[in-house]
DNA sequence: TTGCGTGCAAAGGTTTTGCATGGCA
DNA sequence: TGCCATGCAAAACCTTTGCACGCAA
């Protein structure tokens, strides 16, 4: 499987890659890939072979409950931490000394060897932050 | 709801609260409960109304797909980091400092205001780690 | 006695699987 | 042409819901 280069093959991997901040549910993929797009169960099991692949990530959804789906190559994602907004579903990689330094206070003072690239962080990032102080304004 | 009070809720919460560091799911709840367990569904309102008064924590499983349920109470989880061991399912709450400042850190260098109680680091605790390395040996 | 909580069964939603067809190399 | 990938439909799975009965208060 995976050896075949086709449409929807790459549409999803174009559409993953072309927002690589954005987090997709197999439904958003499915309906953003339009008429054109390969049936849910395509998509499903593309998105396996990706993550088996290891092309994107697989994170559980903040929102509702189910899965989610990012365009990952390339990022060393297994070295550190990822932080997805509650409000907006964006995965951002937290890139800087952190990640040992947590990894570092976590094994000495807890006995807890971190798995960076599946641990989550969840919260708001900085424009959704703003967007929700704004809407609350003098509340 | 949860006005009475009955055998069902009393042994659900009782397993949750002998062991607060363990998370179990709907199943290994309900096996758990033995012959004069309730029934799945029940487990599932019971869960629902527990997790809505605060009592008990929904987690995203690490291992299987799907949730756990944990004890909770009396804990201010809103306020901490929680990890979970990928091998046993342990959740354990990150009591120190590192909460505020690895909070601080986000929001100053990366713009993202972190919701601790719902942001969960996974790995390997400490017993689970030193098994996993006996095992291994030497590999 | 009142009405909440429960069990059972059915429904709902999501993900997986089987099989025949179509497309890539 | 051979084999993989896809579509469709059915199945499997997990969770929720409806309804009638039993039990707590």
């Amino acid at each position: 499987m995976g050896v075949y280069k086709t449409n929807g093959k790459e549409s999803l991997l174009a559409l993953l890659k072309s927002q690589p901040d954005r987090s997709f549910s197999v439904e958003q993929i499915h309906d953003k890939l339009g008429p054109d797009a390969p049936g849910v169960s395509t998509v499903y099991r593309l998105c396996s072979n990706l993550v088996r692949t290891g092309e994107i990530k697989k994170y559980p959804d903040s929102a509702k409950e189910g899965y989610v789906f990012q365009y990952a190559k390339d990022l060393h994602c297994e070295a550190h931490i990822h932080m997805q907004c509650e409000s907006c579903g964006a995965i951002f990689h937290l890139s800087c000394d952190m990640n040992e330094h947590l990894a570092e206070h976590l094994s000495e003072d807890h006995g807890f060897i971190i798995d960076p690239s599946r641990s989550l962080l969840l919260g708001l990032c900085r424009s959704c932050y703003e967007k929700r102080s704004a809407h609350v304004g003098n509340a």
